[in-house]
DNA sequence: CTGAAAGCGCTTACAG
DNA sequence: CTGAAAGCGCTTACAG
């Protein structure tokens, strides 16, 4: 507290009578310190507020302590808990976070990540869809030879470790939820066809009512895109139909919420009338009325992971950053119970 | 494209046979360059896909390049359209962003604080509520010469540039919105009362009211703390009593979300019966039915305005980092009219 | 187990 | 208008 920390390598040093390679050493916790030397350096550390400069660390040395996120998708939810995620490990290792926004409709993405990671340094970068999924960005990081784990990626590559949920059984979970509560007409809204998640969440609908010997039926599903705006669409064709289902299963928070929302445009009460279940969690879900029953995705946490596989990977000095070897793994997901299901009415 | 971006002004300066000094004058735009030698240099510069290191401008200079994004809510999406308005200027000004969470509950706070700016040599610092209103937090930026600017801050200490909104400018126009269409009971939620924004609303709608003689009626103002379950708790009070109001302004979304579904949940037809107004247009404005009016906080904008104040103290490097003169700044808001406001009941 | 030297890639004074 | 020297605060080899 005293100098007001813009004490050097070398201040340390000579307030602790030794050379300024001791001081690195003990600071970057190096094998082969004796006891009291640790001592006197970490005595002359707090003595000073001394705190290493990370600029001359980076330039010096092979490390930057920098993680980089980068992301595309600039609507805010889920970026922010990513960042929420990487930054919970990026206290604890002395790390830090900077965030870049790829603007993904622009020609230059890939000359953007490498203007990026040259001159940053960047110690690892965590990406989330959709750039986890372009192709030119993954080869800059490659050749620059930054470390890169890739958060839910629509296809797996195998150049890298992916972090993801098992989006096909939570689905199928969530399906079993409505089959259990009596529901035999189950309308489904699919996702953006372009999002491998859109499928992976149908094919775990189906899977359920396969079990189930419950037919599909082509007039209860519907091709949604994701957004609101589309799952208005659905839910109108879907309800405003002679045989309307007693639930329906939309791909994602915010096409469960126009279904909602039209079941309240037409009179049709939630949840006695009709279940809805969507998924991710979104904070939309806890506000709608009747609150949604839906699937957590473990965001924080795959972003967590994704860090501690790259804090672990520069953690090794000796063998510089080593190329991340491709690997998976899912994380746990939960199914939020709330009251937006209910069983079907008895005269269905 | 060629070398693979490795090129250091080294590289640049022999290739275009001029020495290192005069590349940095180029790269950094410095005065007394002649038009030849620039070009020059700018062929090497695009031949090697040079560019600059980012640590080493750091250690070397006095500008880092980085700025720095403080925040303490974790909730996300305030803080992440700051990230977006704030990195909207940093693409061009080739700044980076530099994130961090600050436990707002931790004793450190402070020392945190310092830590970050002392290790990453901050070129500047965006703050935003509460942390906005953190003396220790302050002071560190201070002493440590750190430039910084507030967003909606809950005072304005005189410290330091700040960047907010008419509160109760955009509350009073959202009251008139409402008398104007007939309404004469108008319910009001008021915010947490330990944010100043809480009160500006409050005193807006009471100006409102005011200015046509509308009184004050206690049973249709309650006290609620910002949060969905406050408005739940609230809009009961307001709604089961036997005089309820023909239409509720509350002082955030979510519990504009909640008024809205505590009279689902009460048959009571929305905006039909009941009208419903909130302030933010947070991302559940759009996705609850009837879709809310609101106030569009210009929060990307008022970030944007905050880096641009922050870059153009760092862009003169004669002087250093000037403090920052302390101003105020207020941005526009918008009325977003949607369906949750219709005139009264004839009735009433 | 400890240290003296060199160097990371730039910018800052300072000459000319 | 241009350049040679020194130095930012560390870490990397390399000695001892």
């Amino acid at each position: 507290m005293k100098s007001g920390g813009k004490a050097t390598i070398t201040d340390v040093a000579v307030l602790a009578g030794v050379s300024i390679k001791s001081v690195s050493r003990v600071i970057n916790k190096e094998p082969n310190v004796r006891e009291k030397m640790r001592e006197r350096v970490m005595r002359a550390v707090a003595e000073l507020d001394y705190r290493p400069n990370f600029s001359a660390r980076s330039l010096a040395g092979m490390r930057s302590f920098l993680i980089g996120y980068l992301f595309g998708d600039p609507s805010g939810d889920y970026a922010h808990r990513v960042e929420i995620g990487i930054l919970n490990r990026c206290r604890e290792a002395g790390y830090h976070l900077m965030v870049e926004q790829i603007d993904i409709s622009a020609p230059d993405v890939a000359a953007r990540t490498a203007a990026l990671v040259t001159q940053l340094r960047l110690d690892g970068v965590v990406l989330t869809p959709p750039i986890t999924d372009f192709p030119d960005v993954l080869r800059v990081l490659r050749e620059a030879g930054v470390p890169y784990v890739r958060i839910a990626p629509d296809q797996d590559f195998g150049d890298s470790p992916v972090v993801a949920m098992d989006d096909a059984a939570a689905a199928e979970q969530l399906t079993e939820h409505l089959i259990g509560l009596g529901h035999r007409e189950i309308g489904f809204i699919k996702g953006d066809p372009g999002h491998s998640a859109a499928r992976l969440r149908y094919e775990g609908y189906c899977r359920a009512m396969a079990a189930h010997q419950l037919k599909l039926q082509p007039h209860l599903v519907e091709q949604g895109l994701f957004s609101y705006a589309s799952g208005l669409e659905c839910a109108r064709r879907l309800l405003l139909q002679p045989k309307r289902p007693t639930a329906i299963f939309a791909s994602n928070d915010d096409m469960a919420a126009a279904v909602i929302a039209v079941a309240h445009e037409n009179g049709i009460r939630l949840p006695s009338e009709l279940s809805v279940v969507g998924f991710d969690d979104a904070p939309i879900a806890g506000v709608v009325w009747p609150p949604l029953t839906t699937v957590r995705q473990p965001i924080a946490q795959m972003a967590e992971a994704a860090a501690d596989i790259l804090l672990a990977l520069t953690g090794h000095k000796d063998t510089g950053s080593p190329p991340a070897a491709a690997s998976r793994r899912d994380l746990e997901y939960e199914i939020k119970l709330r009251q937006s299901t209910a069983p079907p009415p008895a005269d269905s």
